[in-house]
DNA sequence: GCAAAAGTGTTGTACTTACACCCATGG
DNA sequence: CCATGGGTGTAAGTACAACACTTTTGC
């Protein structure tokens, strides 16, 4: 009676679709592949795959990043769920999008070049197959919302990272001009940021010190009610 | 081919539960039902129901909203996709959350009768069914988000309203209280709303004019690049 | 005439914006 | 010695928060 009720309902794929982003010369980029299969094959596309029965939605996201990249323990969030009857032309699919925050640099495409994956820059991307333009604009909006209220932006490095190369990524995320001496202020101010006595020497003469972010001390800030904004 | 490798794939039920949100008694309510079928039969429940081959989410959505409430053409929007592989007791179902805005004085609850529906405030909610707490409280920060930054909370009243009501509209999404004079200068700064000559008596002797959100001034006040903010 | 809600301005504070020069270093 | 990016403070303007009294009218 109860499986009676439940199962005679219709059944659907669901897919899941990662948009993996990257921050590598002074832009936010998205990780794209030429789609491996009919219909559509070798268009540009997100990195996706079918859900399976024993997995939830986040872990399949997560199979997926793997799959495609070999890397886990990647900070991935859900951006929604897309449902349109005909948006996948090779059946009726339903696909919900995650995007994901790495490291472009330190990240290992080699594996990912199996499937002639590239990072492109989301102010030039091509078009995508099926709804995967609309969803990398939703990401990207979402991304905007939470870098600015959360301390997300510091999934994108290895621990450390310069001030110039922080502001850099909040310009590539807000895709605007900041003022140097106010964005340092704002950091100052919450004092986040942990200055270690080693400098990057790659990208000036000078040099300038790496930081780190302070996850306790953010932890604190918080709950002294204080509220991340940049 | 292309047909196998779509269908090789497992198949999954897709729910769509609604939050369907009104405004009452000073309170932002959440229309609720006792569950009709089992598991958990006439626990509390959101609205749900299965979506079908033929239909978008969206439009699953908007079945599920006119099932229960014989309303057509409300306001909705997707919270988002729940994924847990035991989210749901009697089965694997993949269940996507989509709140919608109505007015809850003029809302036709004759049919939701027959479901044991009841507006329950969202201050104190019962225990819901399997995840149905989380997708409420899903819901209320996106509707607090949005209803910062765009003018949706007008789809809570049937085109007329206090500034009293709206206030406490706010007051009531925010959980916070607002001090009125700043409220009523924001909103007057804004300019979009219009003045009728109409009061309503019911709510003080002296009467308070109704208001109406003008949206063509709207978008022009859009175009010219402001930002709605509440 | 009084209770109950409607309506109305000002001031101090905090935040945001705009802006320009010196510093350190490798070549 | 010079080119390059790193680093720093101040002043003006704007937005936000706090605050209390008068008005209207049905009973």
């Amino acid at each position: 009676m109860l499986q009676t009720y439940y199962e005679n309902n219709d059944k659907f794929l669901i897919a899941v679709d990662c948009i993996i982003f990257g921050f590598q010369d002074k832009e936010l980029n998205v990780l794209l592949t030429r789609r491996p299969v009919e219909p559509l094959k070798n268009e540009w596309s997100l990195m996706g795959g079918f859900m399976e029965n024993g997995e939830s939605l986040d872990q399949a996201a997560e199979k997926i990043l793997f799959r495609y990249t070999s890397h886990k323990d990647i900070y991935m969030e859900q951006v929604g769920a897309y449902g349109d009857v005909d948006r996948d032309s090779g059946g009726r699919v339903v696909s919900v999008a995650y995007y994901a925050l790495v490291n472009a640099e330190n990240f290992n495409t080699s594996r990912a070049k199996k499937y002639d994956a590239k990072w492109l820059s989301v102010s030039k991307l091509p078009k995508l197959v099926f709804d995967h333009n609309k969803m990398v604009e939703d990401a990207i909006k979402l991304l905007q919302y939470k870098a600015s209220n959360q301390p997300i932006v510091f999934k994108f490095f290895d621990e450390k990272f310069t001030l110039t190369e922080l502001q850099d990524l909040y310009e590539a995320i807000y895709q605007m001009q900041l003022d140097k001496r106010n964005f340092r202020k704002k950091l100052s101010n919450m004092n986040l940021l942990d200055k270690l006595d080693e400098k990057d020497k790659v990208n000036s003469r000078r040099g300038a010190y790496y930081y780190t972010f302070n996850k306790e001390r953010y932890e604190k800030f918080i709950e002294e009610g204080n509220r991340f904004s940049l």
